[in-house]
RNA sequence: GCUCCGUUGGUGUAGUCCGGCCAAUCAUUUCGGCCUUUCGAGCCGAUGACCUGGGUUCAAAUCCCAGACGGAGCACCA
């Protein structure tokens, strides 16, 4: 009886019981914590704030993962907002906005609304405004140096106690452009002497000179600091809880002081820790990753090589099994580690039943051994084993045989030893040749004879890119028979993913074992 | 230097608020067994953790103090 099926018979019998069984259920499937005070908010409302200088790498899925899921939970409103205001040193990339928009579509998610920072400047002038009537901002010309140096022994610098109308003057020439990059900010009033020198009155807008890439946005010199933007945008897009990583840990105190000039409360916020992810031997950092790709090291972004969602993609991981593996992680402000079998055991346990298997010989490459080519006599001319071993109504594949076979150097037997072809039968080595032996399945059970893939020496050259480095060898012919994008597990070697079938040799993206 | 935060097996996590049901949960990894024409899966089993030292208590992973270790911020980056 599969679970539907003991599910509507015990609805039959007991329907009390399918409540208790749906209440279980439901606690076990909340493996996020809850969010702090949920019950005093209407709605969850939650943002993803995502910088666009470039693709993502798999860090980053553990945004869209956990806020997906926590809109998930709580049936609440995800905003994706792209925090663009740094043009030049964490300049935009133009095709970066659609590249994170598809990457949290690859994960199961959709943002409720996508706005850009940088198309709502004027609202960001406009609070900036307000605050310098409020009495909680001042232009200073102060090199970064020598406020440094005041700020840090508690000393206000002189530029604090500007009357409000020369601020304003001067913050209008900031927005008109009439000053170069370095000239003049515009600082928050906080306290100069709290014991905490980061919350010391910092800077809400400076001077950029070089354009912003968007065409909307080229004309802007003067752009606010992140601390001031998000604060004024997390207030007016309603946002309640904000889940971010622990480098902003001191922003909500920051942005504290500009949400009491204003009289607004702040969100709910939980801070989680950096992820590391094991296996990878490239730095997990878009920049890094820009550099890898520009010297020739990777080949792109979706290079098996990358730590990336486009190279895991690529491979045939699903955006699933992603998110499951982020959302374990939960939201400790620690620094967490993520393997990268967790991810695969979650991919596997959802492809395993639906992949049909088929031969691979590998024959060069990273810890790679080599093949071997043997005639072989005796026997049928082609071997047909199942396309699943689980699934006998699937049907079987037609491996021919052709008078010799392709064997991995490792499987090769020693001479007068025998190994069991897989889906051809027992083999034994006499002067360089297989020769069928006739033996039953027997032998294989009683432990004597290893099982071993083999290809024909004959069949598809295939390329198969791995995390290692590229891997080439030789597979059974109906390999190439299959549509591209379609998953394998090449028996006793792993899952991949048919990339492309066209080229010579063919290229497969090896997933995971 | 100043200020915050954290520390449960190899990895992640539950438990910590409100001390006892914790000789510590679950997952993954590793190893073994069964099964299986492979690997995987499945089933069974094993290994493996409360940072350290004091204190409070009948009782501490949990509360208190001190320390160690780790992380973050003190940017005209996000």
């Amino acid at each position: 009886m599969s679970a539907s099926e003991q599910r509507e018979r015990l609805a039959e019998l007991a329907p009390e019981k399918v409540e208790e069984l749906d209440a279980e259920e439901e606690e076990d499937d909340q493996i996020l914590p809850d969010l702090p005070n949920v019950d005093e908010h209407d709605e969850v409302r939650m943002r993803m704030a995502p910088n666009p200088n470039g693709p993502w790498h798999l860090g980053s899925a553990r945004m869209p993962s956990v806020i997906g899921t926590y809109k998930e939970m709580y049936d609440g409103w995800m905003l994706c907002r792209f925090d663009d205001t740094d043009p030049e040193t964490k300049r935009p990339d133009l095709d970066a906005y659609d590249e994170i928009l598809e990457a949290v579509d690859f994960l199961g998610f959709e943002p409720d609304e996508v706005i850009k920072a940088s198309d709502r400047l004027d609202v960001y002038y406009d609070h900036a405004r307000e605050l310098i009537d409020l009495g909680g901002a001042y232009t200073c010309s102060c090199s970064g140096e020598a406020f440094s140096d005041m700020k840090n022994s508690g000393e206000a610098c002189p530029h604090r106690d500007k009357d409000s109308e020369t601020v304003h003057e001067e913050f209008e020439d900031m927005v008109a452009g009439e000053y170069e990059s370095g000239e003049m900010v515009l600082r928050v009033k906080t306290d100069i002497t709290h014991k905490n020198p980061a919350l010391r009155d910092f800077v809400a807008f400076r001077m950029i000179d070089t354009p912003h890439p968007r065409e909307e946005a080229a004309e802007y010199r003067c752009w606010p600091m992140l601390d001031f933007q998000s604060g004024i945008d997390d207030h007016l897009t309603g946002i309640t809880h904000i889940i971010r990583g622990i480098d902003l840990q001191d922003s909500a105190k920051r942005q504290g002081f500009v949400y009491d000039y204003f009289g607004w409360e702040y969100p709910e916020v939980v801070h989680w820790g950096h992820v590391q992810i094991d296996a990878y031997d490239v730095p997990m950092s878009t920049s890094t990753i820009i550099e890898k790709i520009e010297a020739g090291d990777l080949t792109g972004w979706d290079d098996p090589r990358a730590p990336t969602i486009a190279s895991l993609r690529r491979r045939g991981i699903r955006g699933e099994a992603i998110v499951d593996a982020m959302v374990e992680l939960g939201t400790s402000s620690s620094n967490v580690d993520l393997a990268m079998s967790s991810i695969y055991a979650n991919n596997r346990d959802m492809i395993d039943e639906e992949t049909d298997r088929a031969f691979l010989v590998r024959e060069d490459g990273p810890d790679v051994e080599g093949a071997v080519t043997m005639p072989v006599s005796g026997g049928p001319d082609a071997a047909e084993p199942p396309v699943h071993p689980n699934h006998e109504d699937r049907g079987r594949r037609h491996v021919p045989v052709d008078d010799a076979v392709m064997l991995e150097a490792g499987d090769v037997p020693e001479a007068g030893e025998r190994v069991w072809l897989k889906g051809f039968g027992c083999v034994r080595r006499e002067d360089g040749a297989l020769v069928a032996t006739g033996d039953d399945l027997d032998v294989v059970r009683a432990g004597d004879v290893p099982v071993v893939h083999w290809a024909p020496a004959d069949g598809p050259r295939i390329r198969l890119r791995t995390m290692d480095g590229d891997v080439t060898g030789v597979a059974e012919p109906g390999v190439v028979e299959y549509d591209e994008d379609t998953m394998l597990q090449f028996e006793r070697v792993g899952f991949a993913r048919l990339d492309d079938l066209d080229s010579d040799p063919a290229v497969a993206y090896y997933a995971h074992p």
